[in-house]
DNA sequence: GTGCGGGTCGCATGAACATGCGATTCGGAG
DNA sequence: CTCCGAATCGCATGTTCATGCGACCCGCAC
C-alpha cells in the first residue's frame, strides 16, 4: 500500500486527485493540503510515502521551496511535482530543490498512478519532454580543441588546485604548468584561473 | 516506420534483437554492426531513426566514444546505449557524450521497443535506477549558510569576474568584496577564487 | 542593553597569478 | 626538409589576490 499525500491549492484539482488516488488499487489518500505551512507538521508526523506536490502555491512558499523546506526538516518521502509549468529552470529548481520527479498537470490519472509506483520504488518519474530536458542538460559542446595534457591541467585547475600543486601532480615545473595555462586562456578565451574554472565547469570540458 | 540501427559486438545478442526489432509492429531494423568503424559510413549514408549502441565494443572506440564520433562525423539521429553496465562515471560519460537514453541489457524486449519509440519522439528512456542516478545528481546538498549577500558575491565569481568587477556589478568597494569573500572562504572551508568557484559549482551552491 | 552576525569600508604585506619574451625537443603535415 | 603545434623549461614585471588587523552601522536575540 503505497501512502500518498497531496499539496495543491486549487480544492477542485486536489478533490479529485485524492478521490482517483485513494480508489485506486494499491494507494491509499489521506492527507491532502494547500499550502507547505499547513502540511509541514503532518507531514513530518505522519510521512506518506510519496508527496505530489503543485508548484505554483499560495502563502510563503511555493512547491520548490516547499521541497526544500521539507526535506531540511527531516522529511524523507520522495516528492513528485505536478504542474502546468514547464519551463527549464522551473524543472532544474524542482530537482535540485530535491524532487526526484516532475510530471506536467496534463498527464492522465493512471500515469499519475504509474508515477507514484515508479517513485515509491526509488524512480525518477517525469513526463518525456522533461527526461529529455534533463538529458540534454548534460550533453557536452564540442571539445574546444584543448591538447590532452592541457585538459589534465585544467582538470587540476577544477580541484581548485594553484600552480605549484598542478606542477607536484603533474611532475613538471611551474613555469610549464603557466605556460599550459596560457594555452587554455587562449583557446577558451578568458584570462583568469577562476575565469577558466568556471567556463570549464559550465560547459563541462572536463 | 521507425528505423533502427544496432552496434553490438556479441552476434547472437545482435542478431536477437535484429529479429525483434525488425519483426516488431512499426519497427524495421536492416543496419547491424559489431564495431563503430565499420558503422560509421553505412549510417552516415543512410541514418536510421534510433541507433542502439552496446558500451563495450572491440576496436578503437568503445560505446561513449562512438557516439561522440559519430555526432562529429554529423550523424543526427538518437542513439540509446544498451549495457550490463551501471556505474554512474559510464551513465554520465554517455550522456555527456551525446546518447539519448541509457537501458540495460536485462530490458526486456517489449521494453526495449518502448524506449525506440519514445527516443524516436524526442525523450529521453532510461531505466527506473538510471533515472534516479540522473537525477540526484541535481540534488542540492544543505546550503551551506552562506547569507544572501556572499550568494550574491559568489555567484559574480562564478560568472570569472576579478574583485573590481564585482565591486562595480554590486555597487560596493573591492574592499567590502574582500571582505565577503574572506567569510565565504571561511564557510566553504577554501582559499582561493578558484577552489571557492569549483566548490560552488560542483556543489551547485548557487 | 549587550552581544553577535551581516554589511559596509580601509590599509598593508606577502603570495599567487597574468603576461611578455625568450628557449629546446619531438613528432607529424605539407 | 621545413614548418608547426605540443610539451617542456626559464625569467621578469606588473597585477590580482589572500590575509591580518582594524573601523562603523544596523537589526535582532537574549
Amino acid at each position: 500500500m503505497i501512502r500518498v499525500a497531496l499539496i495543491e491549492d486549487d480544492a477542485d484539482i486536489r478533490d479529485n486527485l485524492m478521490l482517483i488516488i485513494d480508489r485506486a488499487e494499491g494507494f491509499s489518500c489521506r492527507q491532502a493540503f494547500s499550502d507547505v505551512q499547513e502540511a509541514g507538521k503532518s507531514l513530518l508526523n505522519d510521512p506518506p510515502d510519496v508527496l505530489l506536490m503543485d508548484i505554483t502555491l499560495p502563502g510563503k512558499m511555493n512547491g520548490i521551496e516547499g521541497v526544500e523546506f521539507l526535506r531540511a526538516a527531516g522529511a524523507t518521502f520522495e516528492t513528485i511535482m505536478l504542474t502546468v509549468h514547464q519551463e527549464e529552470k522551473l524543472v532544474f529548481d524542482a530537482l535540485c530543490a530535491g524532487a526526484c520527479g516532475y510530471l506536467t498537470k496534463n498527464t492522465p490519472p493512471n500515469r499519475i498512478l504509474d508515477a507514484l509506483r515508479e517513485a515509491h520504488r526509488g524512480g525518477a518519474p517525469m513526463s518525456t519532454q522533461i527526461a529529455r530536458m534533463v538529458v540534454d542538460s548534460f550533453k557536452r559542446t564540442p571539445p574546444p580543441a584543448l591538447s590532452e595534457r592541457e585538459r589534465e591541467v585544467l582538470a587540476e585547475l577544477c580541484q581548485g588546485k594553484s600552480y605549484k600543486m598542478v606542477a607536484d601532480a603533474l611532475y613538471i615545473s611551474q613555469d610549464t604548468v603557466r605556460t599550459h595555462i596560457r594555452s587554455i586562456y587562449r583557446k577558451l578565451e578568458v584570462n583568469s584561473k577562476s575565469e577558466a574554472v568556471a567556463k570549464a565547469l559550465k560547459e563541462r570540458l572536463i
